[in-house]
RNA sequence: CGCGGGGUGGAGCAGCCAGGUAGCUCGUUGGGCUCAUAACCCAAAGGUCGCAGGUUCAAAUCCUGUCCCCGCAACCA
């Protein structure tokens, strides 16, 4: 039998389900479907990683221990998943299973007891100290960290929080000797890695050179995770132990490898761009140096942005709300504009407007009405029961003359070739695509309906059997329509099926097993409701609105108490602050740096002083020149661009604007050196 | 020359890899129709496919250069 395995990325338990968690989601639900009804033995794995520091930190923080936090997350996941009807997992994967932690150990020791491409020693022991970002679960080298004044801890630029010296035994896996062939099968097998500007980025990172990989961090540092096998110190760094989770879960590594032998072969793992590189070459790397077949396809996906195409972001306040989603829109109306809406690979926008004008345009006034339309006039004209498609040679003429085709030959080619294509589109993860050619169906059938007028049709007697044609055609459409739609819409579709008269379980349905002519005349359609409601967009964006405002406000007034008292400071706190009034002697830019500008004022000192400032987008620097300025004249110096700021302008700018800030001055004539009290 | 993505009618996008009369959705205007969830159908207006070169019988598509926008990185006390 035919198999196929498809894997989300199982998701970091250390936050709560956004709407990464749930797209990633929908589009593996919505492929395992399909591939089930086409006949394949399908394994869709989702889940959880639930180790590493960071864990540990967002379990002290919430006041929990490791073992409570991860519960909590994937048990919010799940919730989340049946929320939206994500049910069809096989298995939610936990990696802190006990099957887990011994199939994972299994995998090191078997890495250990093989050798690299260029015969050396797969893992070794060595010593490791740098700056370690728990977040990121990576160590991170002087472009990814910054400093911050009065602090030497550096923060990261991802999380903006300060990381962790680590200075400690590691054993590392020799990535560095597996560049070449990683790079061969890229080149070699570009199949294995999608899409293609990924493939290339994915390849330019190799080319740079790959460093070894520390694979486990000392136990007093780090205790939550899979111990390191025969080495009591140590526990496995989580990527290692998150990766493995795709072949631990088939059974890989235990007695019953059945799973594994199984559903190994299809491998297709869905993951977003921005944890490729985990998915290729570290992972990649494992399964080389385990001797274990590599996946068949890791494919990235883009990332959702707002409606104006920004990234979406807590500062921003644009994150497009689950709870939202829920409340207000059909989980088929969600999962076909994800899959509609973004192409799959690229970036996509994701708005509630979006979201409401597309359900109105394709599902209610498209899909939803043509299926309306053609059973009320089955109940209307034809008393409720599908009507025969035949038109028989005595009526030819009068089918032709309301531009009807005599038979359903053509209309059958189309559908099967929309349908040839829809598949196709799908296998190729082409979703937006393949939704496309049905919609063309779509019209080509109210097309059919308006211009062969059944409301006309119905009162001329020889018009009976092309009355029946079209609404017939229109009917058996709906059908075929309804098994391909299933796995983007799984209610709706079986909704329509039912008001249809069929009773059939669409997730058994293959779409190649269609044939026109399916349909029985004579059947009776269902009861008759509208499938998607039409969306009033006003009134759901104001209760949109609504709801962001009551879950903004309670927060203001508990902290505004406290706050107010703390953030007061005394005369003393002020007058350690100097500000003095100086005049801008130089003002220029700097080479390569596009906001700092370097300027020399004149502070009533022995020299002036040199003073960096990040203004360059918004001054022109020769106008600044003889400007009168406040300056903070006794900040700590820095360096920055490798010159030395002795000092800061003060300007006035709104936190989280980003319109120009405005230089602080006066209206009347100061001297140089002057200072602020 | 830091890395990547993108510039196609009013808006949002597809087409580009495998050159051959510029397409979709929404919006606008006019018309038709009434079976349908104020829906559906037709027609029209609207584009120098960022710009400049080149290859070619033929370029949105391939090549070169260039400008602009958006992420990321650097830089912003």
């Amino acid at each position: 039998m035919k198999t196929f395995y498809i894997t989300t990325p199982i998701y970091y338990a250390n936050s709560l389900p956004h709407l990464g968690h749930l797209y990633t989601t929908i589009v593996a639900d919505a492929v395992a479907r399909q591939k089930r009804q086409r006949g394949f033995e399908t394994f869709f794995l989702t889940g959880t990683d639930e180790h590493g520091v960071n864990i540990q930190r967002a379990a002290e923080n919430a006041g929990r221990t490791p073992r409570q936090q991860v519960d909590y997350i994937s048990g919010e996941l799940k919730r989340m998943f049946a929320d939206f009807g994500l049910d069809g997992y096989d298995i939610f994967m936990r990696t802190t299973e006990p099957f887990h932690y011994e199939a994972v150990q299994k995998l090191w020791r078997t890495i250990a007891a093989n050798k690299t491409p260029k015969g050396n020693e797969t893992i070794y022991k060595g010593h490791y100290e740098g700056w370690f970002c728990a977040p990121c679960a990576e160590f991170k080298t002087e472009t990814d960290y910054k400093l911050v004044e009065g602090s030497d801890i550096p923060l990261c630029l991802v999380h903006e929080r300060p990381l962790d010296r680590v200075a400690e035994e590691s054993y590392f896996l020799r990535l560095s000797d597996y560049g070449e062939t990683l790079l061969k099968i890229i080149e070699d097998e570009p199949h294995r890695l999608r899409p293609d500007a990924r493939r290339n980025e994915v390849a330019a990172f190799i080319r740079q050179g790959l460093q070894d990989l520390a694979i486990s961090r000392e136990k007093k540092s780090v205790s939550w995770g899979v111990p390191v096998p025969d080495d009591d110190n140590h526990v496995m760094y989580v990527w290692l132990d998150a990766l493995s989770n795709y072949i631990t879960a088939l059974g890989w590594g235990s007695d019953t490898q059945s799973g594994f032998e199984k559903f190994w072969p299809s491998a297709h793992h869905l993951v977003g761009k921005d944890i490729l590189r985990f998915h290729t070459v570290y992972w990649w790397s494992f399964l080389l140096a385990a001797g274990i077949e590599l996946p068949q396809m890791v494919y990235a996906h883009g990332m959702w942005l707002d409606a104006d195409g920004r990234k979406m972001g807590k500062t921003l306040g644009n994150v497009v709300s689950l709870d939202v989603l829920k409340k207000h829109f059909q989980t088929d109306a969600i999962r076909y504009f994800v899959l509609r809406e973004m192409v799959f690979g690229q970036d996509g926008n994701f708005g509630y407007e979006n979201l409401i004008e597309r359900s109105t345009a394709d599902l209610a006034n498209g899909l939803g009405n043509l299926s309306s339309r053609t059973l009320s006039m089955i109940t209307k004209y034809r008393d409720g029961r599908v009507p025969s498609g035949t038109i028989h040679d005595a009526n030819f003429l009068h089918a032709k003359r309301v531009g009807l085709a005599t038979d359903d030959q053509e209309l059958a080619s189309v559908l099967a070739h929309a349908r040839d294509e829809f598949l196709r589109r799908f296998d190729n993860f082409e979703f937006s695509h393949a939704l496309e050619t049905l919609w063309a169906v779509i019209a080509r059938i109210d097309k059919m309906i308006t211009d062969s007028k059944p409301w006309e049709l119905i009162k001329d007697p020889n018009q009976a059997e092309s009355l029946s044609a079209v609404l017939y055609r229109s009917t058996e459409t709906l059908r075929w329509l309804c098994v391909l739609l299933f796995p983007v819409m799984p209610e709706a579709a079986q909704s329509i099926y039912r008001q249809i008269g069929l009773d059939g379980d669409l997730a058994a349905m293959n779409p190649e097993d269609l044939a026109w002519g399916g349909l029985v005349p004579g059947t009776a359609i269902g009861e008759t409701s509208p499938v998607f409601p039409r969306l009033d967009k006003q009134k759901i964006m104001s209760e949109i609105q609504e709801l962001k405002v009551e879950t903004a406000a309670p927060v203001e007034p508990v902290a505004a108490e406290p706050v107010i008292e703390e953030n007061f400071i005394t005369i003393d706190d002020f007058l350690k602050v100097e500000l003095k009034i100086g005049e801008v002697l130089v003002c220029e830019r700097i080479p390569n740096a596009d906001k700092l500008l370097r300027f020399e004022i004149e502070l009533g000192e022995e020299k002036p002083r040199q003073i960096l400032a990040g203004l360059a987008e918004y001054y022109e620097p020769e106008k600044l020149i003889g400007r009168k300025v406040v300056v903070v004249a006794n900040l700590k110096p820095r360096k920055m661009r490798g010159l030395e700021s002795q000092g800061m302008i003060c300007a006035a700018s709104l936190d989280g604007d980003d319109t120009a800030p405005a230089m602080a001055t006066f209206v009347e004539e100061v001297k140089n050196g002057a200072r602020l009290r």
